[in-house]
DNA sequence: CTTCTCACG
DNA sequence: ACGTACGTGAGAAGT
């Protein structure tokens, strides 16, 4: 048995890794008597965390209490990954730190189904981002293992990975490649491994602590586990993708990038992608940039540059002006040379062995509690084209269907904020936009009276001013200030409520609170703030509720990303009208009165026929 | 690491 | 009294 000591707190810890059968049986007592205790932290190592490729491995399945960890080296196999997986079994209730990596890394390469180990797992990541939703660098402490250690137990805590990418650097390996070939005996690998369980051990009581001295609703952690899975299974699933026609598409995009970034290099700009060498060259051939960024840089983004090529957001002629061609050039070689890398390559070498790809998905990341999909970026691919969309597939035989809640976000302000015309307006089934707009500019208002109502409903959601307002609608500034005084007339309960909001964070040492019970910290300089933070939070528990309805319905397996106000899914063609009515059904209900109502597209096969692609 | 830019709801 | 569009992830350049 290696054994290795470290001080937590004045305690001694102990790292046990066993390496014979003696090793293990004292392995095995010490689960049954721990299991009797209470919970057992779990954690493992891995070789990275691309879960899903073909070269994937699990290296070792750690479990501990206070005091005491144990490192299984799975890798050994035989009686090693037995002993491992018996505990997993045989353990009742475990405490792991983001839980739903170690879910998949255990269901895939350990043989345990993500169903059994999830019913018996506490999140403490999930505990520490309901105590403060925060991340690091919004002021909070974050949710990772180490600050929560550092904040919660014992200052000294090591940075775990810090450190390992140390010892990688000593053995001639780099953070890449360090997880996968690191020497299984390190020392220093072992002693951290331990390490991590000990914490997650820890960490949990004096979460629970801080969660009863706050107050923090109960509903809401079997709640977010339950979010946690639905996630977790959606990554477990993944999402088909279309080899040929990416690889196609990769290959188009690069091909483009090179041909206008020829064309910018005619014009003296080598690199497409440097602000300053574009700055330059465009004032060289005359042009004045009079926008800067907000460190003084002369700005040169697509806006500008747009403006400059005499294109509109669309990408449309204006006819305002004599094209500048380096500006045309250096706005298209950035956009295919971005859609070639975000999005093509990403999607090819994130891809398993059955030409699927399975993002991350996380259930409670931003301080609103919003979800987000990481690896790739799959909330965030381009909506004005069907291009990079087109690349995501349908299951053979099933058709995508998209459902998106209506104006979410404006109806929990009008249910939160109690807006007296906004309610009845969404009770009558008339457009709110067009509501508003009758109700600000008479019954002769106009599509552009229309649109500049819709753009203050969002500077109320955002807590914007005249100024942006009138910046996005392209509307004047003064009549948009006009209008936003009629809209307060029209709307006064928002106001009333923004004050409230504000006043009561004020009073609870700069902490909203949402209906949910969930705490939204904000700054103090940006209180106005906690009106987006509450309605998009509360935007995003409708969305919550919605998941773990039709999970409850049965449609899991047809789940493929939540993306904030809608569910993406696939489903088999012939039954593609009543599945998509079934969606609907569960994203619709009443929020204190007011209906939340959700609308399905029925698209073809790839997820770009939503967009206008063929199917 | 920070800044800038750009993709989304 | 004043004045403020919110939340993300990702790639590349530059310090």
């Amino acid at each position: 048995m290696q054994n290795f000591y470290f001080g937590v707190m004045g305690d001694t810890i102990t790292v046990n890794v066993p390496e014979t059968d003696d090793d293990l049986r004292e392995f095995f007592a010490w689960v049954q008597r721990a299991n009797a205790r209470g919970p057992i932290a779990l954690d493992t190592e891995t070789t990275g965390l691309d879960i899903f490729s073909p070269t994937y491995g699990l290296r070792t399945v750690q479990f501990g209490d206070g005091l005491t960890a144990w490192v299984i080296r799975w890798e050994w196999g035989g009686r090693f990954a037995e002993a491992a997986r018996w505990a997993l079994r045989v353990i009742d209730r475990f405490l792991i730190h983001n839980a739903s990596f170690d879910w998949l890394v255990l269901d895939r390469h350990a043989g345990i189904p993500m169903e059994v180990l999830s019913a018996k797992t506490t999140d403490t990541r999930l505990l520490a981002a309901l105590v403060d939703p925060r991340q690091p660098q919004d002021g909070g402490i974050g949710t990772g293992l180490k600050p929560l250690s550092a904040f919660y137990i014992d200052p000294t805590a090591p940075d775990t990975a810090g450190d390992l990418t140390a010892v990688f650097r000593s053995e001639g390996l780099t953070k890449e490649t360090g997880w996968r070939g690191i020497d299984i005996r390190n020392p220093t690998y072992n002693l951290y491994a331990g390490l991590d369980v000990i914490y997650t051990s820890r960490l949990e009581p004096a979460l629970r602590r801080e969660m009863a001295r706050l107050d923090v609703r109960a509903a809401l952690e079997p709640y977010e586990h339950e979010l946690a899975y639905i996630c977790a299974y959606m990554m477990r699933t993944g999402f088909l993708l279309d080899q040929e026609y990416t690889q196609g598409l990769a290959d188009k995009l690069s091909g483009e990038e090179l041909r206008y970034r020829a064309t910018a290099e005619r014009y003296g700009v080598a690199n497409v992608n440097s602000t300053a060498q574009i700055a330059e060259a465009l004032c060289g051939m005359g042009e004045s940039l009079t926008e800067r960024t907000a460190s003084g840089a002369l700005k040169v983004d697509k806006a500008v540059l747009l403006d400059l090529a005499d294109l509109d957001r669309d990408w449309k002629r204006v006819g305002a002006r004599t094209p500048n061609p380096l500006a045309d050039a250096v706005i298209r070689a950035k956009r295919a040379g971005k859609w070639r890398s975000t999005y093509a390559d990403t999607f090819l070498e994130s891809m398993d062995a059955n030409g699927r790809i399975h993002p991350f998905i996380g259930s409670l990341v931003a301080r609103t509690a919003r979800m987000s999909i990481t690896r790739p970026a799959l909330q965030t691919l381009p909506s004005g084209d069907w291009m990079i969309r087109r690349a995501l597939l349908a299951e053979p035989g099933h058709v995508i269907i998209s459902t998106d809640f209506t104006a979410v976000e404006m109806r929990v302000l009008a249910s939160l904020a109690n807006v007296r015309r906004m309610r009845e307006a969404i009770a009558s089934g008339e457009d709110l936009h067009d509501f508003t707009a009758r109700q600000v500019w008479g019954p002769g208002f106009t599509k552009q009276h229309r649109k500049i109502g819709k753009g203050i409903g969002f500077s109320k959601v955002y807590g914007g001013g005249a100024a942006t307002t009138a910046r996005q609608t392209g509307a004047d500034e003064n009549d948009v200030r006009r209008a936003m005084a009629e809209y307060d007339r029209v709307y006064p309960e928002i106001k009333r409520w923004s004050y409230k909001l504000q006043r009561e964070a004020r009073w609870n040492s700069w902490v909203g609170v949402s209906e949910t019970g969930r705490r939204l910290p904000v700054d103090r300089n940006r209180a106005y703030a906690i009106v987006n933070y509450v309605v998009q939070s509360t935007a995003r528990d409708c969305l919550g509720n919605a998941l773990i309805t039709a999970k409850e319905s049965g449609l899991l397996d047809y789940m493929r990303l939540p993306i904030h106000d809608e569910i993406l899914a696939s489903a088999p063609r012939a039954e593609a009208k009543e599945i998509a009515k079934e969606f609907e059904r569960c994203m619709t209900f009443s929020l204190g009165g007011v209906p939340i109502e959700a609308e399905a597209e029925i698209g073809g096969n790839s997820w770009g026929s939503l967009y206008g692609a063929a199917a």
